[in-house]
DNA sequence: AACGGAATTG
DNA sequence: CAATTCCGTT
């Protein structure tokens, strides 16, 4: 019957569309393996057909709440030709991820997973080039906050949101890829359109993206506009709101990207990850570019690792950008703060018993209206990237509840507050040099920084297994020691973030 | 529900 | 290599 599994052609029909034929690979692996199953995920979420099975959470960018994780599974195993597939299954698979660093676990909330963008934009940002200039069409301007600062190259002027020519690439190899197989006799009347309609997130991550950054960033100096480096901008109008997705993160092109930021070492990138580049001949970019200050640089990369921070994220999917420096972070929120927990949007170690007794309350009353007030509510502006700058706000469920949205607003109407860094606080960073030779690699970062804290030694004890895992889970601190490799970015290690976080 | 080891699979 | 399958544990 696996013969009857067969993956679903190109979108010929569609009349052609252009792609690079690497793009038509099942869009996933490198040598047309096989679909992975974040990026099936990912094709859920995109779709808004599954809104009601999976969705974007608002509140994070990438954490997603599967609300009908039979259904997930069911879909999953249809694409897999797994009729035995269920969430058990599927849920073993998404664990297995978080080594890999491509998702982590939302703890606390049901069915709630997080990607990582770190690691799955960066990377795939590449790919969304399109042959030089067959450049996407560009609808709308990202955002328009973000006009005054990104130049966007004249692109056509197709209609946006519309139905346009969907995107000469968009639809296609992720379309694919969504697309049921047939599944030989099992095929049913699924709908599964995971085609038309909407672009992939890396697509449209982009827009947004260049808006964030505008916003973020931007901002501020604004006026100075400085191109000190450029930066390929894939554009792609942003068919529809999605604030959370993960992919609307990144102005750093993963490898090879004109500014040509090797990503750490340490971070292994993982075949998935590159499945998207092109081959190597291509080069893909050529198209449009946006200028980029080494200020927004830099404050991309604060707000990357106050990510990495918050979300508990490896730091080692924190990329290394050798010509820059990251200022000395601080995450935290204000000082005067103190006595909160340090940022963790996640909530905390609840324990488990307690947990469910919270949980109880609201239990099978799952899909519609469930989850959501729930994530903590940020004291300050800092937020990180994740959560600002995206489009709208995607109300559509349920108000955000926080302040979020009025970071948000004030963002986009003001555009000049930093977003990341708490108002009092002074820009951190200083004047540096935007290519410094790079800092001490492994002492403990500027003097300035904390005192480091007495228990790590205890960590250099434990098995490297399990200070990765308790790096994941709950000691910010673990990660000092655990460096397997090397970990930091620039000069600026994540215990930095920690110990201050701590001691704040 | 979530985790993760272990063996297995294509 | 990325799951899939099974399963004991938390």
């Amino acid at each position: 019957m696996k013969a009857g599994c067969s993956i679903v052609e190109k979108p010929e029909g569609g009349g052609g569309y252009q792609f690079p034929d690497w793009a038509y690979k099942t869009e996933s692996s490198p040598g047309s393996r096989q679909i992975q199953l974040w990026h099936f995920i990912l094709e859920l979420l995109q779709k808004e057909e599954f809104r009601h099975v999976i969705a974007w959470q608002q509140g994070e960018y990438g954490e997603f709440v599967i609300k009908d994780p039979d259904e997930v599974a069911r879909l999953w195993g249809r694409r897999k030709c797994k009729p035995q597939m269920n969430y058990d299954k599927l849920s073993r698979a998404l664990r297995y991820y978080y080594n890999k660093r491509i998702l982590h676990k939302t703890k606390g909330k049901r069915f709630t997973y997080k990607f990582n963008f770190s690691k799955l934009v960066m990377p795939n940002y590449p790919f969304i080039n399109i042959r030089s200039s067959a450049v996407v069409p560009q609808s709308a301007p990202p955002v328009p906050t973000a006009s005054s600062r990104f130049h966007f190259p004249p692109l056509d002027s197709h209609s946006p949101t519309g139905d346009g020519p969907r995107g000469r690439f968009a639809a296609g190899s992720l379309a694919a890829a969504a697309q049921e197989s047939s599944c030989g006799t099992d095929r049913k009347a699924e709908p599964v359109d995971l085609e038309d309609g909407s672009a992939p997130e890396w697509h449209r991550g982009v827009d947004v993206l260049s808006s964030r950054s505008a916003i973020d960033g931007g901002g501020i100096e604004h006026l100075k506009r400085k191109p000190d480096i450029m930066l390929p901008l894939f554009t792609r109008p942003a068919l529809y709101p999605d604030p959370h997705s993960p992919f609307a993160v990144s102005p750093v092109t993963g490898r090879g990207g004109v500014l040509n930021v090797p990503m750490s070492p340490a971070l292994s990138l993982t075949p998935p990850v590159f499945s998207y580049s092109p081959s190597p001949g291509l080069s893909p970019f050529t198209s449009s570019c946006f200028s980029f200050s080494p200020e927004e640089m830099k404050r991309y990369l604060h707000s990357q690792a106050c990510s990495v921070f918050n979300y508990h994220l490896s730091p080692r999917t924190f990329p290394r950008y050798p010509g820059l420096v990251v200022p000395p972070l601080q995450c935290q929120m204000h000082p005067e703060e103190p006595a909160h927990f340090p940022i963790k949007l996640q909530p905390p170690p609840i324990g488990r018993k307690n947990r469910e007794r919270a949980e109880s309350s609201e239990e099978p009353a799952p899909t519609s209206a469930p989850v959501l007030p729930r994530i903590k509510v940020e004291p300050s502006s800092e937020k990180d990237p994740e959560s600002l700058g995206l489009s709208a706000p995607a109300q559509e469920e349920a108000g955000p509840p926080h302040e979020r949205g009025t970071t948000l607003s004030r963002t986009i109407g003001e555009g000049r507050d930093t977003i990341f860094a708490r108002p009092s606080a002074p820009p951190t960073w200083p004047s540096v040099p935007s290519s410094i030779p790079n800092e001490e690699p492994d002492g403990e970062d500027r003097s300035d920084r904390e005192p480091s804290a007495p228990e790590k030694r205890e960590d250099a004890l434990m098995p490297p297994k399990l200070r990765l895992k308790r790096r994941w889970n709950d000691d910010p601190e673990a990660r000092e020691l655990s460096k397997t490799g090397e970990f930091l970015w620039n000069g600026v290690r994540p215990r930095s973030l920690a110990t201050a976080a701590a001691d704040a």
